[in-house]
DNA sequence: TTTCAATGCGTTATAATGACACAATATAAT
DNA sequence: ATTATATTGTGTCATTATAACGCATTGAAA
């Protein structure tokens, strides 16, 4: 018989206290997104145990927000602050396996959940995704899961989820797709400064088709949310692009009133 | 002291069995619209004794799935099958006060809910959306509360809500207005055979701005979700309009793959 | 210095939209 | 009956947005 490693803390305090400091059958699930290199990337768990990814989660303090849970299971997990985040679906399936889950968790230190615990009744998941500058951070891991990974989403259909979490990926994906076409998404995922052609590539990655470089540039200049800065990318091997900033004022407005687009 | 009217049965069996059967702290709620007279009318409850205005809601069957509970709801209040129904935002503020409703409730039949009692604890709920043909349908009473009404939106701001509810319909509305742009809606709200002026009204309530006839017409057209029927309205005072009704399998396809339309 | 691929900055054809004109018609007024 | 009237059916035209594509420029690599 193999020694298991000890608790750590934090899950011990979960074992002990979560049904006296969380709400009862209620979490959250983040799908983060993050752009790098030309692709756009989902961070995920790999479920202790179990060979099958996730995304990061949470629960919701007694007298916590519910937004205010998800901003906070963020911060500890990227060490961000004013992220974008936006709730997308309620997942409410009454055979969700979030429980299989929290009992593999713990069994692989060597502790049973009793068959009531708090942990171990049905969960309903609020879902958020989150847009965040991928060269701005560092992944903080937690004692649920051992392994942070961006993977890019042209990778997703090779993973093994457990099922929960792959619909909760394919809604965030789709719910982001849509919200592209009024919302102005860009400047939670890009750098300060970025060019033209990365800006298109992350729509055509998002749109999962291309976009002609010439047309996209007149449509999204025509939104006036961007600005043009004296400066070129140098570097790459050909032409230098101008570099972009967005408009931040201009962008807040676009973000409340909506920019009106198809793609 | 006055006597107080006995606790009908449903309330007695939440009072005692709630927290067996329902799930704890989750709750839905459904705003529900309608289309009449060419106003579009949201079906609200007069919650008892407060002189508030609430939607009408319900628990989670501990083994039910939580859109399944939405349609439920819907069910039992509408006694309608075949809802379109759209999750739309889910309601997780610590301070949200169902507690003092359902307090309440009970005290007008003489009863007092225990401090730590199932209904009292902190609710999140999940707010869904409903569109029904005002026309083929009467509103069923529950327990909970004595008075329903049909109540134009264009009359919202002179009501009472309680903080919850304002916010539950004003976030259900900008979601339905939203939805417009990309989902073919107009099937559930309208009776079977419609004229264009009727769906024309309905889609300028809901946008709450004016739209060209000719324009409107064409481009609904264009969508090729209409079967023009060999048929027209008599009765009104002047030219009488064709009747239109959805093609049902090109409206299906639509709701799927969405419209593309800017309003 | 030349080559080359990516970029900047355009043009033109087609489709979608916005604004408006006019004839047709079911009832109401006379 | 006849006329008046408001509403609907249908179409046009100017404007704008989109799609498709051309060519000169440029920074690094050959």
């Amino acid at each position: 018989m193999s020694k298991s490693p000890s608790l750590p803390a934090s899950l011990k305090q979960l074992l002990i206290k979560g049904d006296e400091l969380f709400l009862p059958g209620i979490s959250v699930d983040c799908v983060i997104f993050g752009f790098h290199e030309n692709s756009l990337k989902i961070l995920l768990l790999d479920i202790a145990d179990s060979n099958k990814w996730s995304v990061p989660g949470g629960f919701v303090l007694k007298n916590e927000d519910i937004d205010a849970a998800a901003y906070r299971v963020l911060k500890e997990r990227t060490g961000l602050k004013d992220i974008f985040l936006q709730q997308f679906n309620v997942f409410g399936q009454p055979n969700r396996i979030e429980a299989s889950a929290h009992k593999a968790t713990f069994e692989q230190y060597g502790t049973k959940l009793s068959k009531d615990h708090w942990l171990l009744q049905r969960f309903v998941s609020a879902g958020y995704y989150a847009l965040i500058d991928y060269t701005n951070f560092t992944v903080q891991n937690d004692s649920f899961n051992s392994l942070n990974s961006w993977i890019g989403i042209e990778h997703l259909s090779k993973l093994s989820f457990d099922h929960d979490h792959d619909s909760i990926v394919k809604k965030a994906l789709e719910s982001l797709r849509t919200q592209l076409a009024y919302l102005p998404i860009g400047k939670n995922l890009l750098p300060k400064k970025f060019t033209m052609p990365e800006l298109q590539k992350l729509y055509e990655t998002i749109l999962n088709k291309p976009l002609d470089r010439r047309n996209f540039q007149r449509k999204m200049l025509g939104f006036g949310i961007l600005n043009k800065l004296n400066e070129t990318r140098k570097g790459g091997a050909h032409k230098a692009p101008y570099l972009y900033s967005f408009n931040d004022k201009k962008y807040q407005k676009a973000l409340k009133d909506g920019l009106y687009g198809s793609w």
